[in-house]
DNA sequence: CTGAAAGCGCTAACAT
DNA sequence: ATGTTAGCGCTTTCAG
């Protein structure tokens, strides 16, 4: 900017004016400034901008893994609206490791991000971002609600999806159904056993503790376990998966096993209509919960003070084939 | 960090010493400096210490669209090589506008991002980038080359693998084979129709225009070019599909029509294997090219300064069905 | 309308 | 082992 300013022949200051469009310039001085900057090939350095307004237009991005379409469509979904807000986004994946989460997000605020938009890895204790909150870092957890701190969350209506698609194979006439769920210390993967079990309860059913496998979402693991209920005494005859990897490799292992039992599965899946038959679902809405949680963070940095809010977002059943077989 | 040395009664270089964790201070003092650091809640201002230090150790990714599950596996694997290195990542959708790549782009060019990876939007020139190329930012283009600009850059073997997979199914017998693609404007796109053409060439095949149709990649589109190559005085008895979104279109209209068409499409899906019958498909590896283009970049900013270097990774067939029936 | 000076929070280079 | 000074590139403040 100082080697702008001497080859135009002004002060810095209007350098400055000129290149933030600033009035206060005649258009004379402001043509030779803009010579000299692309003569120089000149970019303002938004680092040492940042250092001194404070405020920084990006926002922080923490989920668990970027590839895995339903964070891909909500991180394309915050991508938006910060965009509109004029911020930028940085990105990271925790692997559902805590200490990589905690990582990532001091890395983020060190950078000082205007704000932080968190997906919880499990069993993350979010104290460690009390002094950032205090310190002014806008905070937002989605998919999952923080730990050790009360803040802006977005939710799925996990328990209650969870709940009405279990009872949709119960009208169907299904009354040995399994649940194969993600490991027990992810909030969601919890909350949707417990609407299944609610759902199972309201019905007069038991439980049998074969039906019922928590735990990492390895093919090997999920395919363990659906062996493990379908077979035994009490073989289920329906099948809810609690998230979308665990219906992939149900879906894969059923097919391989030759068996055909009823299938619901939470999240919703590109192909989902196209296999046969099409795969009921209960779908969450990633970029509407995305979006929601965006909107939150801008709030906040538009000056609302309130308490912490809450939103939590429908899941629906969408009804394709897979659910609607009786029980054999 | 002046409240924190004034607290610990020290200068401000020792807080800047434990902060950074550097040799020459007594552990006694260096407890008391982080006593006060804890006390205060403090955490270093990394901005300012990129201004000082000149490298921001972060990368700008510029792509197509990160909901998308070739660019979000591709975006996973760059994200990874950058941690390795210590790197934070800024990502950006285009949605294949020239003028929002040149934005993003510039907008991470001005946080002086150390390194910029690109998936170039249609028709873009990226000339605009010569300055900041000029200036130091390491940039590698990937999925597509630049134009008016040369630098590292990590493709596909677009040409390759779609002359493969046409080959394939002219070896079953077929001989009026459609081509769907995307946009010809798209390199990929272009790439993956002169493979399709040579192997035709090559078999001695004519090529009814009618069979072939490139535009954007909505369903309706896709729809509509495929009814029409499956229609008139020489139907398409075959089908290659350009990439995933047309693939999806494609499968979703033939079962529609309740049409049964050889197909193989590029791109792998994740449900591939479970449709009836399974999806043939020429694959890429958007992990592999996101890692070889992360390498390339940090190869740079490593202190490697010879000239642009040009990675083009392999295209396999898999084989699982839709490709393998013969002509009605 | 224009510019000089101070300072954002940190680190490099040099004292002590 | 510790502290002091200058300055990274910009904006803010205030004075012409």
């Amino acid at each position: 900017m100082k080697d702008v300013a001497a080859r135009a022949g002004v002060g810095l200051k209007t350098v400055s004016r000129v290149v933030n469009g600033e009035p206060g310039v005649t258009s004379d001085t402001a043509e030779r400034v803009q010579a000299a900057i692309t003569a120089l090939g000149f970019r303002r350095n938004d680092s040492a901008r940042i250092l001194r307004k404070g405020r920084t237009a990006s926002v922080g991005l923490v989920l668990e893994d970027i590839a895995d379409p339903f964070y891909s469509s909500l991180s394309r979904a915050v991508e938006e609206v910060s965009r509109l807000h004029g911020s930028l986004l940085f990105t990271g994946s925790s692997d559902e490791d805590p200490e990589r989460e905690e990582q990532l997000a001091l890395a983020f605020c060190a950078r000082r991000v205007d704000g932080l938009v968190i997906v919880p890895a499990a069993g993350a204790d979010h104290r460690y971002l009390a002094p950032e909150v205090r310190a002014g870092i806008a905070t937002v957890f989605i998919d999952r609600p923080p730990l050790g701190l009360n803040a802006d969350t977005v939710l799925a209506a996990n328990a209650a999806g969870a709940r009405e698609g279990t009872g949709h194979l119960i009208r169907q006439g299904h009354r040995r159904i399994a649940f194969l769920g993600d490991s027990p210390d992810i909030h969601t993967a919890a909350e949707r056993l417990r609407g299944y079990r609610e759902a199972m309860a309201e019905a007069g059913l038991p439980v049998d503790p074969n039906w019922v496998a928590m735990g990492p979402t390895t093919p090997d693991r999920v395919g363990a376990a659906l062996t493990a209920a379908l077979t035994g005494p009490a073989p289920a005859t329906a099948l809810f998966c609690g998230n979308n990897r665990v219906t992939v490799a149900a879906v894969r292992r059923l097919r391989s096993l030759d068996r055909s039992v009823a299938l619901i599965g939470f999240d919703d899946l590109e192909f989902a209509d196209l296999l046969s038959p099409g795969l009921t679902v209960v779908a969450q809405d990633p970029a509407g919960m995305g979006r929601a949680a965006a909107q939150l963070l801008f709030a906040r940095l538009g000056g609302y003070t309130g308490p912490p809010r809450r939103v939590e977002l429908p899941a629906r059943l969408i009804i394709r084939g897979s659910g609607e077989t009786p029980p054999a």
